[in-house]
DNA sequence: AATCTTATTGAAAATCATTCTCAAGAAGGA
DNA sequence: TCCTTCTTGAGAATGATTTTCAATAAGATT
């Protein structure tokens, strides 16, 4: 069952009447190795260790076939570039995120998306997709302010006023 | 009252130190009787009939400084470039998007709002803004699809199979 | 294994929305 | 009117992603 996703593109490469090349097959190794959301430029300054001679253009088109495969999902955020997700299931999930660290967290919430079509109906609409994002300060940015905080009132004068950095 | 949106832009203005200039006047002008979710472009293309000297530049940074003064918020859906909506008053609205003709509805529950701020809470999240949006088929499309298939029912042959087209 | 067809690759150029640069032109205060 | 500083327009620059194209490699056929 390891190599499951290997199996998966090189069928789907089979099926489009497409090739299985060395550059696909690493492609799709790292990007399974990858932390969730990895960026073209992710991809690549992780393959340029191993395979020097991988171009840009060639990560851009494989990651897009793996979309097509069905084994990533693009999705792109407030922060200018895309970013690709192994997508392990059906199961679709929305994300929390962080715009102090950049911090990516995922949930899913039936209710929500329950909500969602009955919205969607009200209007005869059908809905093929959706995307979800909460932008905001996640749970260890704000513990630092909340330290932060901390530490400015104990640098307060007897006045109570705060005192001058350093 | 019908000029609430230029005093909050001339006051903005005047709070920052910036200049009231004519390019301003005309840009808001055109940007309040477009239609909702417009991008540089659609300006661009509806002030160059009348104020054929007006430079692309000068339409993005003033429609940046719309979205500063609160006048307008910029929004980014999944075809490449940015659009910007008035601003009329606080309530958040999410989005409805077809992905054939590209029409874009808008609309509000405040259910789902909560539930998004539960999961947050959950998860120590503070969230600041969201984004939802809703992409499939409009009531139109669909009725189109509908009225199609219709007549490829009438053009079967008798045994039931389709007749090849014209 | 040798051959042939056609997909694939890497490097560099192209794209395209948006931003920046900079000299010339306006706003608005003195 | 003069002066300072902000703004403008044209075009160059940016930067992520795509495309181009000649060289290379997959995989089917012999």
């Amino acid at each position: 069952m390891q190599n499951k996703p290997q199996k998966q593109l090189s069928q789907f490469l089979a099926g489009q009447g497409l090739r299985l090349t060395v550059q696909r097959e690493r492609i799709l190794e790292v990007f399974l190795k990858a932390k969730k959301h990895v960026s073209a430029e992710d991809l690549y300054a992780q393959l340029r260790k191993t395979d020097p001679g991988i171009g840009y253009a060639t990560i851009y088109r494989t990651l897009k076939l793996l979309a097509e495969a069905g084994l990533a999902e693009e999705r792109r955020f407030h922060d200018g570039f895309t970013r690709f997700e192994y997508k392990e299931s059906d199961i679709h999930h929305d994300h929390l995120i962080c715009t102090r660290c950049g911090s990516i967290m995922e949930f899913e919430n039936e209710r929500i998306e329950a909500l969602q079509h009955d919205v969607a109906k009200k209007r005869g609409f059908q809905v093929a997709s959706h995307k979800l994002e909460l932008y905001g300060l996640c749970n260890d940015c704000l513990k630092k302010d909340r330290l932060k905080n901390r530490n400015r009132l104990r640098t307060r004068d007897t006045h109570g006023m705060y005192l001058p950095k350093k």
